[in-house]
DNA sequence: AGGTACCGTGGGAGCGCTCCCACAAGTGAT
DNA sequence: ATCACTTGTGGGAGCGCTCCCACGGTACCT
């Protein structure tokens, strides 16, 4: 049964040149109208158009790849074991920015986790093959070796937090800085005198600038600055609770805390109920992340918000940038590859 | 600047032909090597690997994808929104037993939600530009048009519990009438007699069949199977609540519940505490799925669990021999087609 | 000795595109 | 009229593979 005509067999699907030939055009001119090249005459456009519609035309994208050397699709890399991804909102909220911004492209999202050694093999000989046009790197530790990878491949990447005001990366990150000093701005105006600072993890870039906007803030507003009252923490809450009984021995009399994450928040109140101190009576208590910790702790936490999904988007638009740029030839100097987006204090009954 | 030898300029990656020139062989031996053929002499076989490795020789996948007509990846396709994905623990075990699956082969997974029109429409493209070589479809409900869209454009699909005993596409479910049967056996075994059970929605497959289940286990038991215990739920929790307090009013005797969901289960217990029943000491109480809910519930309920993480890697290794089957040329007929995993029983407090 | 079978191997053909050069036809300055 | 561009178009070349046919060599039958 089934003879064939122009529209092949089962399976067999229309090629550029079965079009060409439908519409009574060139090859060239197929592949002009496909790719929206305005070198072409509106009548021949609209031939070609009705053609591809007749034949039901798909580009192969193999073909494409092959011929135009790249493949239209982009990779976000979660150097995280899936656990965390699917635990934390971070993930979620960042992957609907991506997705937002690549919703009227052609690029292709892969999801990839590099959390273990064997992801991480396979990570590496993906690249190698290369695969993807360029890569999002979330959640990069400092001395993770990905990011010198992608470098030494030549794959456009954007980096979430860059590594050291010295990034080469393009990266797109939140205001640190401006988040700190909204936080402690906030307890100032809210009447507190002697306000400390947990930490987070002291190699962590965006840590260092929390302290910083810790220390501009205070000096800025005339409070005293010393360093009795800032403790190192590590993001965790074992870290925030040790890091705050250390500071209650120190410093009794403080009266605010500024905690570089939600959970370390969440550790320190707890060093705070076992010393005694009511939250926000006798100590004020500001977090970082407004993760759902922030929203259901007791009292409900007050945090800094970062915009999740907005960094995904603007590292979408910035990599696509980069992609698109290095297409032709030379890669010129691309201005602002660092962005930095708005933080958001989010005041709740701990402070 | 920039001679070129047989390296390449930067950028330029090494190819099949430059391999088989440094081996001393030809295009075609080398081919086979990286395909792990069997016709190569040993000698020549190591010859060849010792040119890759000092080349640094990673294939082509668009080429390949290219010649060989097909393109080393399949999609993981989720009918939801991004939201349900994050929030439901299933994706996140399915997607882990995906991946395990995968993980020796060169298979390329590619999550793809398709919750929005939008994001259906984009994904009706995909398909039809035959991007990947199969598709994973999980959480289908009865009249989504995937599976038969799948089915015209002859992508080899697994689905994830069949519309029906007819399904057509291959399939992995768990033991719904076996799941049912614990359920309700355990319910018999700590002497309950009057078993109700409020069920899923009823054109959903795997709802019918726990209902069979819950008949049969009671009749094989020589029980009462009165159609006055049997109440249609919806899988919701107000559903639940409904259902229950409909049948507490037709039989207030009943002093054992099967709830088709955790969610439901949660529902009814709403409904036995406003009518002062105590669970499990009036009532006692099992719901489907274990979830996170069940852990959490007061009392925690004794609850189904369905092997999602093996289901995951079942379906993948069904789609990967459907994929492999269909490369020579006519599909033969693939036996069992239809996988079913055994459920297991987490008892606990409620019953 | 010839025949037949199977190795292991080389290399042509071709997958469906994009890139780019060539060219005809039109436009305007000289 | 000539020259110099510009615009729209056709089609060759080539991307890096896989597939498959052809070929020489060896082995084992008659």
């Amino acid at each position: 049964m089934a003879g064939h005509g122009a529209r092949g067999r089962s399976g067999g699907r229309p090629t550029l040149e079965e079009v060409a030939a439908r519409a009574g055009v060139g090859r060239g001119t197929v592949s002009r109208v496909i790719n929206g090249s305005p070198r072409v005459s509106d009548a021949t456009r609209a031939a070609v158009e009705a053609a591809v519609a007749e034949l039901g035309y798909v580009p192969n994208t193999a073909a494409r790849a092959l011929a135009a050397n790249r493949t239209d699709a982009i990779a976000l890399v979660v150097p995280e074991p899936e656990t965390r991804f699917f635990a934390e909102p971070y993930f979620s909220d960042m992957l609907r920015g991506v997705g937002a911004a690549l919703s009227d492209t052609r690029m292709q999202l892969l999801l990839i986790f590099a959390g273990s050694d064997r992801e991480r093999q396979r990570l590496a000989e993906y690249l190698a093959a290369h695969r993807v046009d360029g890569v999002l790197l979330v959640s990069v530790h400092a001395d993770d070796p990905l990011p010198d990878m992608l470098s030494q491949l030549e794959i456009p990447a954007v980096i979430s937090g860059p590594r050291s005001a010295a990034e080469t990366l393009a990266s797109v990150d939140s205001d640190n800085y401006g988040g700190a000093r909204q936080a402690v701005e906030h307890l100032i105006g809210r009447g507190r005198r002697t306000v400390a600072h947990i930490t987070g993890r002291l190699d962590v870039y965006g840590a260092q600038r929390r302290i910083d906007g810790y220390r501009d803030a205070l000096r800025d507003a005339g409070h005293e600055v010393d360093d009795l009252l800032v403790e190192p923490g590590d993001f965790s809450e074992d870290g925030g609770r040790r890091a705050m009984a250390a500071l209650l021995e120190r410093r009794p009399d403080l009266d605010a805390v500024f905690a570089a994450s939600d959970v370390t928040a969440a550790g320190a109140r707890h060093a705070l109920r076992d010393a005694g101190r009511r939250i926000p009576d006798d100590v004020a208590l500001v977090g970082y992340d407004d993760s759902a910790i922030a929203r259901h702790m007791d009292p409900p936490l007050t945090s800094v918000r970062q915009p999740i999904e907005e960094m995904g988007r603007a590292m979408t638009d910035l990599l696509l940038a980069e992609v698109a740029d290095r297409r032709p030839s030379v890669s010129r100097e691309l201005e602002r590859r660092q962005m930095v987006l708005a933080t958001e204090l989010v005041a709740r009954a701990s402070s």
